[in-house]
DNA sequence: TGTACATCAGTGAACGCGCGTTCACTGATGTAC
DNA sequence: TGTACATCAGTGAACGCGCGTTCACTGATGTAC
């Protein structure tokens, strides 16, 4: 049994894991910009100097939160395009994976569309890759429909790089609809949901008549 | 001559909008939400106390930068989506004014793509309430067009959002290819043109065959 | 298994620095007569 | 027009505070024999 972390190793990676959630909480409040070192060892409840045995500076830690956020997502972005079944009931299952995406990890949501065009650039980049990244996935799976006969290369990214987009925009709105009163919060998701697919039926008729 | 401003308020106005150009310039490189008030005066010439006398903190000053950055962009949005020409000619002319406006007002531009999402709440909020106003109007000018006869008020909204969202997303890109090395930039505009023209294209397909 | 030495994650003191905010002020501009 | 007083945009000193970074350290864990 040679694979088991160390007792050495397996305290770092929990200080390390301990600093990335500290700052994603820290993040919901502020940018990544203004975010300070010492915050966030003082919310784990470690000296500041600890910080440097992990991260180089909170840029760097913000490289980390991404890759944290969007690398474990690529899965999921090939469900959500997959081929199978009928034109609208795979929007209602993609919308349907946003919302519980959202849900679920709202605070790696809102990081993303704040850090997206934020004031760090090693952060913006990564980002920008991944992204990216999920539209070339996204064309692939794309190619596989039988609409997609006759398309061009560039036309399918096109497209791809439109429902990406379409997917970030929706995620931040269900984000939005997530805080504010609970009272009418199933209401205002409600509504979002209707309007999410609704625009992805839209651009979908876009689609099935790009090569009229 | 009534309405002349006296010395003392022409002074004032003076200081305040060189405040306001002093951190427009400082949040190419941050976000808001790290922008500090000794900073802003530094670079203006004035002592750190000055800013109170005209904004109560950087969020405030952040609140008139979005007016500054899209208040004066409505009349602009009504050309830009109005009803004359053909579906084709439209288009390119919209394309082409975004791609002008960011050429004209690259800060401004960053700036609302940065705080849409940024940390800074008040602010946030202003560029959401600006975004609903373009909405609004947006819609206005969609329901004029004979495209949109039987579409409903619902219908409408949900397109002249996603065409609100589509202008941003394009505005950004813009941005991004105005950025990096001078030699490749044209070069860069030109395929985001292409893109950006087909994507609006998709979107005006899948519009018209909304009723079908 | 036991011992002796190496590694290294986390510590704690110390540093110089820039921050936001307060306060009483100054002196040019505005106003009333 | 001239004078006396009021207003108020901008000043400058002072404050307490938290910041990022350095450094030599400690002591538990890892490794070689």
């Amino acid at each position: 049994m040679s694979h088991t972390l160390g007792i050495r190793q397996a305290q770092k990676q929990k200080t390390r894991q301990a600093l990335l959630d500290a700052a994603l909480a820290l993040l919901e409040e502020q940018s990544l910009s203004s975010l300070g070192l010492r915050e966030v060892t003082r919310a784990v409840g470690v000296a500041p100097t600890a910080f440097y045995r992990h991260f180089r500076s909170t840029a760097d830690l913000g490289v980390a939160l991404v890759e944290e956020a969007l690398g474990s997502l690529h899965p999921m972005i090939r469900t959500t395009v997959s081929t199978t079944g009928d034109p609208e009931e795979r929007i209602t299952r993609a919308i349907d994976l946003i919302a519980r995406h959202v849900d679920g990890y709202p605070a790696h949501v809102r990081f993303i569309a704040r850090e997206r065009h934020g004031g760090v650039q090693p952060v913006r980049e990564a980002i920008r890759d991944q992204l990216a990244r999920f539209a070339q996935e996204v064309k692939d799976e794309l190619a596989k429909d039988s609409v997609s006969r006759g398309w061009s290369e560039d036309d399918l990214l096109m497209l791809a790089h439109l429902y990406v987009d379409q997917m970030l925009s929706t995620a931040s709105l269900f984000l939005e609809a997530l805080e504010g009163p609970e009272e009418e919060r199933a209401e205002r998701t409600r509504r979002l949901t209707r309007l999410a697919t609704r625009q992805m039926r839209l651009i979908g008729l876009g689609r099935q008549h790009w090569l009229d």
